[in-house]
DNA sequence: GCCGTTTTCGGCCCGACTGTTTTCAGTCG
C-alpha cells in the first residue's frame, strides 16, 4: 500500500470521526498524519520496518499502530468499523456547499437522508425547515448548493431534461435558418429518465444553424460538429446532439431520431416486407429506390398501413401490432384529467394553504382537490392528530359550502405500517372521504415481509388508493423490494386504486406496470404529490406515464368530473 | 488523536459569515 493511500484512509477516517461528532483536535490529528504522509519524502513502508514512524511529527503512539497494520496487513480494523456505521452516501452530501459534518448527521439521524437523491426530494418536500439549526434559507441554499454540485451524472430526471430541451429549443428558433425544431429521443418518447438531448432542425443551411447551436448560451464544451451534427455539453452537465436535415427529409429523421432502436428496427424490417425501404432520409420503394413522399410521422405510418403511433408508445412493447390492426389506443391527455388527488398542505408538510392551493388548481382548470396530508406516524412530516384533521375538515367542510363550482375531497395519506395497518382507528379512516396508502418507513425489509405489508394495506376496506407503489426515487434510491405482480392481482381483487405518482423524482408506479396494471382492469390515479402550489404542474409528468402505460382517460381515475368521483368513492365506502 | 512537560493531563488557530435564535452553532477558509 502506498503513502498515497494511506494518507487518504487517514483522510477519509477523518470524516467518519467529523461525522461521528467526535472532538475537533481528534478529527484534526488524522488529518494532520495524512499530510505529514503526504509531505514524507522517505518510503514508508521502509520507515515501518525500522519503526521510526514514531519520530514523524504529527504521528503518535495511536497513528503509529494503525498505519503499521495498514502497511502489513493492507487492511485497517478500525476504520473498516467505522466505515460500517455511515452509509457511503453521506459523502456525498458533504460535498453540498453549506453543508458540514454536523448537518449531515442531523439530516441522516432524523430523515434518515443517505443520498444527494433523497436530501433533494426532502427539500422540496420542505422536511429540513422544522430541525433544529435548519430553516427555509438553509433547506433554499442546500438546493442551490446540490444544483451546483450536481455534476455530469450519466442519467437526468425527465423534467430537468425537458426544461433544459425546451430552453433550447427555443432560442434554435430564434435562429432564422431554422425552418423547424423538434425534440426527438427518448424525452419525446417520455421516458423517465433521459441520457441526452436529442433535437432535430429543419434547415436549408446547416452550418449556419449549427454554429448558432455551439454558441448557445449555456453550452460549456462541443464534443463533435460536423456538417449535420453537432454534440454538446451543457454547463448543467447535459449532453445535447443535434441533427439538421432538409425540409422534406424531416419527417423520416423526426420518426428516425425518435426511437426506439427497437421501435425502427421492427419498423424498417415491416417496411421491406411491404417492398420498401426506411431510413432517416426517406421511405424508398425497394423496385426503383424511388422516395414515398411523405409530409408527416403519420403519412409515413400510413404507407405502412398502419395507424398514427404516439411517440410515447414506441418501445417495442406491442405498438407496431396494435398499430397494423388499428387499435392503438386513445392516449389520456392532459386536458382529459379533471382533478388533482394526493396534494398536501401546511397541516403536514406542504407549503400552502387549502385556498392557495384551490386557487392554483382552479388556475390550471381543475375543478377538484383531493387533500391528502400525512398521517400521524409521520412525525417527521408533520402528520396529522385527530384534533387537527377535525379543524382541516372544519375548514374543507366550510369551503364546499361555500364555492359551489370546486370541490375539495378530504383525503389522508396514511402510512403503512410494518405490520401492515393503516395509521388511524377505524371510526377516524371512516371520516374521509379517500385513504391513500404508502409506506413511509422500514423501507429495507426483505420482499416477503414487505409484500405480506402491503397487501394488508390493501386488504383493509379503507385503503382507496395505493400511493407510490415501489417507493422508488429515480437516481437516488430503488424501489422496496416486493413482489408487485402480487400486489397488483391483490389491488385487483380488492377494487384498490394505484396512483401513478407524478412527482418526476419518483413517477412510481412505472409505465411499463401501469401497462400491466391497466390490463388487469386495475384503475389508476394520476397524482402529483405536490407540497407546493408548482408541484401541481407535475401532474404532466404522471400523464406521460399513464400515455406510456397505454391509459385512456377512462381507467383514470381523477378523469371522473368531481359528482361522478363523489359516488365512486361514496361507493366503495359502502 | 498528538504534544510537551510545571511528568500525566491540559491545550490544541480562529475570525468572518450566515442563519437561527434570542446568544450561538455550524461552515468555511
Amino acid at each position: 500500500m502506498t503513502k498515497d493511500k494511506v494518507a487518504s484512509i487517514l483522510s477519509e477516517i477523518a470524516l467518519l470521526l467529523e461525522l461521528k461528532g467526535e472532538s475537533s483536535f481528534k478529527i484534526r490529528a488524522y488529518e494532520n498524519a495524512a499530510r505529514a504522509l503526504l509531505q514524507l519524502d522517505e518510503d514508508l513502508a521502509e520507515l515501518v520496518k525500522e519503526n521510526r514512524l514514531g519520530s514523524i511529527k504529527g504521528i503518535g503512539k495511536a497513528l503509529e499502530q494503525k498505519i503499521t497494520e495498514l502497511i502489513t496487513t493492507g487492511q485497517l480494523k478500525y476504520y473498516e468499523e467505522l466505515k460500517s456505521q455511515f452509509p457511503p452516501g453521506l459523502f456525498d452530501l458533504l460535498r453540498i456547499p453549506g453543508l458540514g459534518a454536523k448537518k449531515v448527521r442531523a439530516l441522516y439521524e432524523t430523515l434518515g437522508i443517505t443520498s444527494v437523491g433523497e436530501l433533494e426530494y426532502a427539500c422540496k418536500e420542505n422536511r429540513l425547515v422544522g430541525l433544529p439549526g435548519f430553516g427555509q434559507k438553509t433547506q433554499e441554499n442546500i438546493l442551490k448548493g446540490i444544483d451546483y454540485c450536481r455534476l455530469s451524472s450519466d442519467k437526468h430526471l425527465l423534467h430537468e431534461a425537458g426544461a433544459a430541451a425546451y430552453d433550447i429549443q427555443s432560442r434554435l428558433k430564434e435562429c432564422p435558418e431554422v425552418q423547424e425544431v423538434s425534440i426527438a429521443g427518448s424525452l419525446r418518447r417520455q421516458k423517465e429518465l433521459i441520457k441526452d438531448i436529442d433535437l432535430l432542425v429543419a434547415s436549408d443551411e446547416p452550418d449556419v444553424v449549427m454554429d448558432f447551436f455551439v454558441s448557445l448560451p449555456g453550452v460549456e464544451h462541443i464534443t463533435g460538429k460536423g456538417g449535420t451534427k453537432a454534440s454538446v455539453r451543457m454547463k448543467s452537465g447535459i449532453g445535447v446532439d443535434m441533427r439538421v436535415v432538409s425540409k422534406a427529409q424531416y419527417p423520416y429523421a423526426l420518426h428516425h431520431f425518435t426511437g426506439s432502436k427497437e421501435h425502427n428496427a421492427k419498423l424498417r424490417h415491416i417496411a421491406k416486407s411491404l417492398g420498401f425501404k426506411l431510413n432517416e432520409y426517406g421511405l424508398w420503394r425497394l423496385e426503383d429506390d424511388s422516395l414515398v413522399p411523405c409530409s408527416s410521422e403519420a403519412e409515413i405510418f400510413a404507407r405502412l398501413g398502419m395507424t398514427y403511433i404516439p411517440p410515447e408508445l414506441r418501445e417495442d412493447m406491442g405498438e407496431i401490432e396494435s398499430a397494423l390492426n388499428g387499435s392503438i389506443p386513445n392516449l389520456v391527455k392532459l386536458s382529459d384529467l379533471k382533478g388533482v388527488m394526493h396534494v398536501h398542505t401546511r397541516y403536514s408538510d406542504g407549503s400552502n394553504t387549502i385556498a392557495e392551493l384551490v386557487r392554483e388548481a382552479k388556475q390550471q382548470g381543475y375543478s377538484y382537490l383531493g387533500i391528502s396530508d400525512h398521517s400521524r406516524s409521520a412525525f417527521y412530516a408533520g402528520g396529522l392528530r385527530e384534533d387537527e384533521i377535525k379543524r382541516q375538515h372544519e375548514e374543507i367542510d366550510a369551503f364546499n359550502e361555500k364555492d359551489k363550482d370546486f370541490y375539495i375531497f378530504k383525503g389522508i395519506e396514511s402510512d403503512i405500517l410494518p405490520d401492515g395497518s393503516l395509521d388511524y382507528e377505524d371510526r377516524i379512516l371512516d371520516r374521509f372521504d379517500f385513504v391513500i396508502a404508502s409506506v413511509h418507513s422500514r423501507f429495507k425489509m426483505d420482499a416477503c415481509s414487505m409484500t405480506k405489508r402491503i397487501l394488508a394495506a390493501l386488504d383493509n376496506p379503507y385503503t382507496t388508493i395505493l400511493g407510490h407503489p415501489t417507493g422508488r426515487l429515480l437516481l437516488s434510491r430503488d424501489g422496496y423490494s416486493l413482489d408487485l405482480d402480487a400486489i397488483l392481482e391483490k389491488a385487483r381483487e380488492r377494487g384498490v386504486i394505484i396512483e401513478i405518482n407524478a412527482n418526476p423524482y419518483r413517477l412510481d408506479l412505472d409505465w411499463r406496470y401501469v401497462k400491466k396494471a391497466m390490463e388487469m382492469g386495475i384503475r389508476l390515479a394520476v397524482c402529483p404529490d405536490a407540497h407546493s402550489l408548482s408541484e401541481i404542474s407535475y401532474m404532466i409528468f404522471g400523464v406521460a406515464m399513464a400515455r406510456k402505460g397505454w391509459c385512456e382517460k377512462d381507467v383514470i381515475i381523477n378523469c371522473l368530473e368531481a359528482e361522478q368521483l363523489k359516488v365512486v368513492l361514496q361507493r366503495r365506502k359502502e
